[in-house]
Order: C-alpha cells, then sequence, then structure tokens
DNA sequence: GCCCTGCCTGTTACAGTGTAACGCTCGGCG
DNA sequence: CGCCGAGCGTTACACTGTAACAGGCAGGGC
C-alpha cells in the first residue's frame, strides 16, 4: 500500500481542538488537489461538477444530504437535479475523497490521506451534528482478528459512533 | 400460511456451522421467550403486533425491510401498514430483541443475549445477504480507548463489515 | 357502571432517499 | 464524417421514514 507514508498532521485528539474544525477553505483546497493528482494519475475525469460537489461537502463541516448538496450547487435559472449529485458521490465516494454515513445518509468529505479500501471511524455528535473521522490500527487489527476467526472475507467497513463530542459534552456541563 | 410450527427446509449452507444458521423456529421461540419476559420485568406491553414483527424477523434469516415485514404480516383483507411495522420495530430495537442493520435500512433478530446498549459486529455477505452477528471484547476494548482518547461520549455504535461469509468463498472456489 | 387517561394501532398524507431508463452533448478516434 | 464511450440532464418511480389525527382497548378513580 502507499498510503503509509503520510504523517498525520492533524494530531486525533489530546483535547478537543482537534480535526474536525479543519475544514473549509484550506481543506477544500486540500482535497481538491488531492482529486486532480488522483485524476491524472489514474486517466479518471474530475469534472467541475464533481469538483463542485467535493468542494461543497468540503466546505460543510457536518455531514449533507445528497438533496442539500443539490440544492447548494443549483442556482437560479440552473437546477442541479439530485441525481446528478448521487453519480458525483459514487465517483467521489469510490475513490476516497468522500464518505458515506450510513446512519444519517448523509456525506463527509475524508479527512484522512488513506485510500478508499481503509477502515475509518465516524464519530457523529448528537448534540453538534459534527462528524470527526479517526483511524486506529488498533481497532483495524481487532477487527482484521474477528473477521478471520470468522472465516470472513471483507470488502468495507462501516464503524460509526453515536454520541456527544467533547466540545458539546463540556457546554452542556458548563452551561 | 403463517405458521410459526413450519420446519425451516431451505438449510442457507450446509456445514460450516456457526450463529448464523441458527434461525428459524427455535431462535424464534428464543426470542419472544425473551421479549416476554422482559416485557413482564420491565411493565411493558408484548403486543400481538410486536410479536408477529419479531416472529417474522427472526424467521428470515436475512435482514428484512420494514415494508417487506409489513407485507409478510398482511393477509388478503387485513393490511398492516409499513407505519405500524415502524412502531412495533422500534419498541424491538429499543429493547434489544433485533438490530437494524444501517447499510441496508433493514432489520435482524438479535443472535445474542446482549442488551441494547451493547455493541455488535455485524458480517453481511454480499452473496447470499446472510448477516452473522458477532461480538468481541477485543473490539470493544479497542473502541473504547480511542473514544477516551477523543475525548468523545459514545451512546451507540454501529459496526458492519460487508463482503463474503465462508460459506459463500467456498461456493465461489470450489464452483 | 361510567368517565378519564394512556398506550397502541389504523389511516392518510407527505417528506426524504435512491435508482432505472432514456436521450443529449462532448471529446477522442478511425 | 460517423462511431463510441463517459458524463450529465431529465423524467419517472421505488423505497424508506415520519407527522398528524382518529379509533380501540385496558386500567384506575369515582
Amino acid at each position: 500500500m502507499e498510503a503509509g507514508k503520510r504523517m498525520d498532521e492533524h494530531e486525533t485528539c489530546g483535547h478537543h481542538g482537534h480535526a474536525h474544525d479543519a475544514h473549509g477553505p484550506a481543506r477544500t483546497a486540500d482535497l481538491v488537489a488531492r482529486a486532480e493528482r488522483l485524476a491524472q494519475d489514474l486517466g479518471l475525469q474530475f469534472t467541475a461538477l464533481r469538483r463542485r460537489t467535493l468542494e461543497v461537502v468540503a466546505e460543510e463541516g457536518r455531514p449533507l444530504g445528497a438533496y442539500d448538496i443539490a440544492e447548494r450547487l443549483s442556482v437560479p435559472g440552473k437546477r442541479v437535479a439530485a441525481v446528478s449529485v448521487y453519480r458525483a458521490l459514487d465517483f467521489l465516494t469510490e475513490h476516497g475523497l468522500v464518505h458515506r454515513i450510513a446512519s444519517r445518509n448523509a456525506f463527509v468529505p475524508c479527512e484522512h490521506g488513506h485510500g478508499a479500501g481503509e477502515s475509518a471511524v465516524f464519530l457523529i455528535c448528537r448534540s453538534c451534528g459534527s462528524v470527526d473521522e479517526t483511524i486506529s490500527a488498533e481497532i483495524e487489527r481487532s477487527l482484521d482478528r474477528t473477521l478471520a476467526e470468522a472465516g470472513f472475507k471483507p470488502a468495507s467497513r462501516i464503524v460509526e459512533i453515536e454520541g456527544e463530542c467533547g466540545a458539546c459534552q463540556g457546554r452542556s456541563e458548563a452551561g
């Protein structure tokens, strides 16, 4: 695998000032650059619609439904249908640029450089709706072990934890 | 047509005996008994609709959508609406008698005695559609550790692995 | 008994999510 | 030029889920 060399700059979390405030323009540019590189390398088309879809998702900082994305992409006189967004999202998820949150029917930008096959853990806050993506080799290992014991050959993995993020815990306790 | 005593002749996978061939009448009776005990203990109502919903899900051996359940519960002249099924499913999931498979929008019977708060791992086979529910203390531990590091307070956990089950691997290799 | 109340269920209506099918455009290629 | 494949627009439709309201039924107080 190729992914191993990138040092994870975002410091999963000592306190709560962690990854999920790292959206916005910078994260967007990052992702778009990654997409362009990837498209070039693999001979894929990173079209305007796919780019704009990725940008919308990346800017948001919380999971967006396909219809929400379609709405944001639409301008008076030029409406983008949800079905087009779904196709763009298919492309983006397939190449690990965005992730689908199954428990919310919504999409978030990928916060790591890992490929589509890698497994991530999504921490979904019930209070603020933010989603934090973390990776744990330990979890992957124990998962792999369990799968091996069951004789199960995994293709994709979904790990989503709902609860309350650190920031919201502090907020609800302190008032 | 819906005789609860019918023997399950369809034998998803003859050999490889792990949990997921433990559906059918026996599993159903188990679950119903558990539900009755639970209702008695907590002063809840295990109504006919809830019971029949549980039975349908337990008999099936693969994830069932709410509308499929509604269809199975309906008889000519007496149609059960999906919305009623959803309410029954709310009750059943809330008390850990069935689980919702988020990635499929479908429901499976609980194959363990654990409560609703426990975390299970679902192995979903792409070939035969069966779902195997396993529990791993090791996975839970590593998950807990990751959550603690992130300062995240979990409320519910979703772990769903899609892939190919042991039986189907054998089948596709051997022909 | 009667009413009140709470829970469950039936029913309708509707919002949200996702896909199938068809046709068009555009760019590359013989 | 015509062919072809990929992407996209459009329509139509299926599936998933919830809100709101009405009726039924059991238990409790009078």
